[in-house]
DNA sequence: CTTTCTAATTAAGTTGACTTAACTATATAA
DNA sequence: TTATATAGTTAAGTCAACTTAATTAGAAAG
């Protein structure tokens, strides 16, 4: 876990985004598009420094602000193709050490774990909702 | 994980501590006490930024500073009682979900969480060694 | 013993993410 | 229509973590 997150770090400073910003894409490729005010919600910051911080990011290429259709004030944040791109590549990068432990284990060790996680995330869902 | 990583970080920030600051409360506590010079190996920073990170540790009263009997240049690391106290509770915080998240489980589901956990550990202990 | 290397610290300056405050533009309510 | 609230931006300044460079002290090698 640890190795992993090391790997996520070095991936997103390689490439000069900080955590927070990564994590902003990871959002937008999870969940689809969102506005200001939520990032600045979901990260406890002023809309100021969400502003601010997305603006670092469409400087990058890796999103585009467009109009909100049902308010002209809001604006929607959506992953370029760039962005898509590298967000895909990070989760690789941050993933690969999974594969190496599939590797280790048997058939028979897989379908345990797979039954387990689905059980989690299953009471995890109802944990959230 | 995104709510446990949300508690943690709230957590060290409501003690006025960064998240690296905490991090090597963590590693203190798991691994016992090391040198500043592995702290900044460790973090990827320079011995300077190591030093300074410490010092507020040892000012907030977390950390004690010791003799290294083999090389007096060098200086050992060590959670002093209160910084046990408080990475112990900072634990607790962050793994409080887990509780709710285990009342949601029939015995035999946590049977095989249990099972199929055991199989990941030893075979990321095997990645490791 | 003297030179060189290493561990840690301190001082000074840089950087980046954050804040507040002021502003523009649009939506909503009176 | 006017007043008020909301979404986002920009400017200015704060603050914490980092850097480099200089310093002290001890270790290791010649």
């Amino acid at each position: 876990m640890h190795r992993s997150m090391r790997g996520w770090i070095r991936f997103a400073r390689s490439s000069g985004l900080s955590l927070p910003q990564f994590s902003v894409l990871m959002q937008l490729r999870h969940r689809g598009s969102f506005g200001m005010s939520e990032i600045a919600e979901k990260f406890e910051i002023t809309p100021a420094a969400a502003s601010q911080l997305t603006e670092k990011l469409v400087q990058a290429g890796y999103i585009e602000r467009i109009e909100d259709p049902n308010d002209r004030r809001a604006k929607l944040l959506r992953l370029s193709k760039a962005g898509e791109k590298f967000v895909v590549e990070g989760v690789e990068e941050r993933y690969r050490w999974i594969n190496d432990l599939t590797k280790r284990l048997s058939a028979e060790e897989q379908a345990k774990i797979s039954e387990a996680l689905t059980i989690l995330i299953k009471a995890m869902e109802g944990l959230i909702l």
